[in-house]
RNA sequence: GGUCCCAUCGUCUAACGGUUAGGACAGAUGGUUUUCAAUCAUCUAAUCGGGGUUCGAUUCCCCGUGGGACCGCCA
């Protein structure tokens, strides 16, 4: 059987990380079965699609690795095979022309809502008997519902839902302007596509009751459904998009990595036993639907920093550097390519101690930024006798012609026997000169990843 | 309010009738270290409540409670 899964997210608004998920899980499903995964732009909207969030979902998706096959659909170009289906049902009686006015809509909402019953459509014109049609309203088309019965839909992450079939109202599938609704578009579509699989968030299930009523009348195929819990933020209310952390971008800024992200995602709602770092082969290899959890889950900052942390410090510091570098340049300040050498070569003790690409360009400033600015409490910690001892080191360093960590080492410990201190004694004063903060990388690492000049340059300042 | 869905450490989850209920993140403590980190070791921490079914329930059933989704001429 193929697999042919697609993710169709309207362009009103940037896509979120739970529009992620939805889309990792189709595309992984689909790689694993060796199918196809479309992106289908579902702007039939037309007030609130823009394409600056139709660029920002193509975007967001590229970013976490997942690419769609062929060119994206979309929607709106398909619209008038959709005006043709709702014709041809209408023709076939699966369908009528509802000539009920707004007011009257809202009238009766309020009636229900009064009554404190459910609102459904009260399908007046359902049969239009002897009603006299009204000649200033342009009808609707709705879908004539099943009225009695239930319906069972067997969802591969839910099981079976089972819905009385009357509270699925004659919902309209062509506007008073003509244009098709959702419901429509989404199966036509998912249709003409052949689509197998429709994966999508828990926030559609009702959707579903009223899509397979449109296959059945068609008599095409039904493809299976999965809809997949929502992710939730940090506080447990949902996701919207106002959360800060709610969209690829919140991430990509504070410098997370595409194969972190993808990681986190994968595992929010998601496991295979106990396992948890999955590279991107493994989880398109193990993967599947039965290991989906049925409960919504909640955003977890900490986790996602500390996967991002695993995958700083497993990765090729060629690779990382290009991370890095790319990162400078969108958030920050670009790296100079007289500094790339160095900043490769020191990135084998930077990466160790940063959770983020921020952390790591944070780390690496002293190498970056030659004019180094010594925080006043930092200052205050190199007395006279620390700038003592550190004058006598500058005057030996200055002597080592090609300095390495042997001979520092050799050196330091000779000033700390001499000046009866520690290693601390010396080191923290040494730290402050060369990094401007009581903070920093290892001591030796910092020496030998400057050049002796700039060493010399900076301990001499201090003096 | 109606309909549907869900419920294991703080969080993400494992255990698909039999485990001292496991792992990871976070937290705590200690070792190491050259500061911050990192690292290593150890620890704390959960089956929502009540009934059944069963020799035995986290697991199956019912009720309650709690949470979520939907209830648009949005998608």
């Amino acid at each position: 059987m193929a697999f042919i899964c697609r993710f169709a997210p309207s362009p009103t608004g940037p896509l979120h990380i739970g529009g992620v998920r939805t889309a990792l899980f189709n595309w992984l499903l689909a790689k694993k079965n060796k199918g196809k995964f479309y992106l289908r732009i579902e702007d039939t909207d037309k007030e609130r699609s823009k394409d600056e969030f139709k660029k920002q979902i193509i975007e967001s998706l590229s970013w976490v690795g997942i690419k769609h096959d062929d060119k994206e659909f979309i929607q709106s170009k398909n619209i008038n095979k959709h005006k043709e289906i709702a014709e041809e049902l209408l023709k076939k009686g699966f369908a009528y022309k509802c000539y009920c006015s707004e007011e009257e809509i809202k009238e009766q909402k309020a009636k229900c809502k009064k009554q404190g019953i459910p609102y459904v459509y009260n399908r007046k014109w359902r049969d239009h008997k002897d009603l006299k049609i009204p000649k200033d309203i342009k009808p609707v088309i709705r879908f004539k519902s099943k009225t009695s019965g239930n319906t069972i839909i067997k969802d591969l992450v839910q099981g079976d839902i089972n819905v009385s079939n009357s509270i699925i109202e004659d919902f309209v599938i062509l506007r008073q302007d003509g244009s098709p609704t959702y419901q429509l578009s989404a199966t036509v579509d998912d249709h003409s596509m052949k689509i197998s699989h429709v994966i999508r968030g828990d926030d559609h299930k009702i959707n579903t009751f009223k899509q397979k009523q449109i296959y059945e009348a068609m008599k095409w195929d039904i493809p299976q459904f999965a809809h997949i819990p929502l992710i939730h933020s940090e506080k447990g209310s949902k996701l919207s998009k106002r959360d800060k952390s709610s969209t690829i971008d919140d991430y990509v800024k504070i410098g997370v990595l595409p194969d972190a992200l993808r990681n986190y995602l994968l595992r929010l709602g998601w496991a295979y036993k106990d396992k948890e770092i999955f590279s991107l082969d493994e989880s398109i290899k193990l993967f599947d639907l039965n290991g989906v959890g049925k409960s919504p889950s909640k955003l977890d900052m900490s986790r996602i920093l500390s996967l991002n942390e695993h995958y700083i410090k497993n990765m090729d510091e060629k690779i990382l550097f290009g991370f890095l570098k790319k990162y400078a340049q969108n958030y920050k300040k670009s790296i100079s390519s007289s500094k790339e050498e160095t900043i490769i070569k020191s990135l084998n003790f930077l990466k160790n101690k940063a959770k983020t690409l921020d952390d790591i360009y944070q780390n690496s400033q002293y190498i970056l930024n030659e004019d180094i600015k010594i925080a006043a409490e930092d200052i205050k910690l190199i007395d006279a006798n620390s700038k003592k001892i550190i004058d006598e080191f500058l005057g030996e360093f200055k002597n080592m012609s090609s300095p390495n960590k042997e001979d520092l080492e050799k050196l330091v410990n000779s000033l700390i026997n001499k000046h009866k201190t520690n290693f601390k004694g010396i080191g923290q004063p040494l730290r402050i000169a060369l990094v401007g903060s009581r903070f920093g990388p290892g001591i030796y690492n910092v020496i030998l990843s400057l050049t002796k000049d700039e060493v010399v340059k900076r301990i001499s300042k201090i003096n």
